[in-house]
Formats: structure tokens, C-alpha cells, sequence
DNA sequence: CAAGCAAGTTGTACTGTGCAACCAGAGCGG
DNA sequence: CCGCTCTGGTTGCACAGTACAACTTGCTTG
């Protein structure tokens, strides 16, 4: 196997670890705010006023999954919905200013999690791990 | 912000980012063995005969949880268990041909989806790369 | 208007997971 | 040798997240 080709396999392999355990640990850090949850709240942030119908297409989730996801989200008075005017079937979301708040908190503890498991690593190496993920990102393959 | 932290908060949300579409597209790839097993199983490969705490220490999952996933990988043929003579408590974990031959099956499936979306990457890129996420995941803090 | 399409909800089922209680084997101090 | 404790593993239970299918309601179009 050529150099590049165990690279390949490490990056598999080491994506695939790191998904199980940021599943596994954002539950018991943020127990209050599951990492779907944090997601859909972080998206509605960034760009307000969406539809439950695109989240389900953004993240490729079905709709009956979106549709429990941003009930649980209405009870716990992060999200409001109010009914589109123009069309009585759609539901136009956003935050509450209390989503507002829980998301900005979460925010800064993850931030800071990553930042202390971070801490010794220099600059450089920073920057250019953080280049790396975004350009791996950047790809639209389902290899994910 | 430091170009540092400005990497650290790159780096935080890229993860994030991956770890939701992982999560999303692994069971749409290879129905035939979930991302779980398939990590397991392929632990078990590059080091055969784990016991399946060492399995559940290094994917940070419950003993139980892991307990589940053998039995059911042992049901399905793909790995067995034999006792340890030295200590009766602990069962010694392998892989079974036909363990192997699926493992590779969706290695090979995967892996060509992970080298098309790095195709364009050059080596030492890749190779970067995949240390820096090594050296991530060596980590044991929590931040996932 | 009737037929069909689109947005969401609800019923059902399954997977992955953790926690707590438990069992069995090993090891140690008296 | 006996009991205490530790370790590896299993089982009962509960719960989150998910998909799929059936359904309701509102819009759109022939």
C-alpha cells in the first residue's frame, strides 16, 4: 500500500472514532441539549425563518424525525413556530431568545473542551488541521 | 481572536459538522453492517484477540453495550470467542473467515468513497492529515 | 370542483446506548 | 482456607434517535 493509500485508511478510521466518541460524550456534556438539537438550533441561528421540511433536507433526516425533534425543541421553549401566512401547511421556525441563550452557553462549553484538549498542540499545527477538516468538508461524497 | 483560537473554533465545528453526516450517511452505505460493527470489527482485525473491555475502553462505550454488539456479531458468524485458559473470566475475541471476508468487503466499499473525495489531495497532505487526526483522537478528554 | 401534491403529525418498530444489578472467576490479607 | 474486593462480562430496563407508512390539512391545477 502506497503512503497515500494508508493515509486514506488512517483518516477512514480515525473520522470513524471520532464520530463514535463525540456521540458518546456530547450527551453526558450537554445533557441538556442533545447534538442534533445543538445542530438544529445552531442552523436556525445562522440562517433563521426555515422550514422544518429544510432542516430534514439539509441533514437529510426525514421529516417525521424533524417533526418530533422540533416539537421537543418547542416544549422546552427553544424554538417558536408560527404559521406562514402565505401558506397555512408550513411552519416557519425560530429561536427563542431562551434558545438564544442555552445555544450561545453550549457553544462556549464545547469551545472550551476543544480548546483544553488543544492546548499543547503549537500554532501551526492548528491552523493547518483546521484547513485539512474544512477542505475535507468542503467534499459533498456521502463517504462522510 | 488569535489565529489559534480562530483554528480551535474551525476545528470544533468542523467535527461537529462530520460527526453528523457520518452518523447520517454510514447506514445508507453498508446496510449490511452497522458503523459499529464495522469498527469493531475491523479493531479486531489489525489487533486480533481483544477482549471486548478493551474494545469498550477505546471506543468509550459502555461494557453492556459492547457485551450486545459481540453477542450479536458472534450470532451473525463473524467473530468467536474462546476463553482465556489463564483467566476464565475474560473471552478472547477473533475475527472468523467469513468475519474477514465482509469486513473487506465493505473496507474496500468505503475506502474507495474516502479515496474518491481525497483524490485530489496530495500525499503529504494526506499524510498530515491523517497524523494530526491521529494525534486528536489520542486525546482522552471528553470533548469528543 | 376533484384529483393530486406538499407540509407536518402520529403510530409503530428497531437500533444503539447507558446505568444498575447481577454473576462468576481471580487475587489478596488474615 | 475464608471472606472481601476487584475485574470481565451479561441481563433487565429505560430512553433517544431514527425510518417508514398511514393519515390530516391545506394548496394547486386540470
Amino acid at each position: 500500500m502506497s503512503a497515500a493509500e494508508t493515509a486514506v485508511e488512517t483518516i477512514q478510521r480515525e473520522m470513524t472514532v471520532f464520530a463514535r466518541r463525540a456521540r458518546a460524550s456530547a450527551g453526558r456534556m450537554h445533557p441538556e441539549l442533545s447534538l442534533v438539537s445543538y445542530t438544529l438550533l445552531g442552523h436556525l441561528e445562522e440562517s433563521g425563518g426555515r422550514r422544518a421540511t429544510d432542516l430534514a433536507a439539509h441533514y437529510a433526516l426525514d421529516k417525521s424525525t424533524v417533526s418530533r425533534q422540533v416539537a421537543a425543541l418547542e416544549r422546552s421553549g427553544l424554538i417558536e413556530r408560527r404559521l406562514d401566512p402565505e401558506d397555512h401547511r408550513v411552519q416557519v421556525l425560530d429561536l427563542t431568545a431562551a434558545g438564544r441563550e442555552i445555544l450561545a452557553q453550549v457553544t462556549r462549553s464545547r469551545r472550551a473542551a476543544f480548546r483544553e484538549r488543544l492546548a499543547d498542540w503549537p500554532e501551526e499545527d492548528l491552523v493547518r488541521f483546521a484547513a485539512y477538516l474544512e477542505r475535507y468538508n468542503a467534499g459533498r461524497t456521502a463517504a462522510g
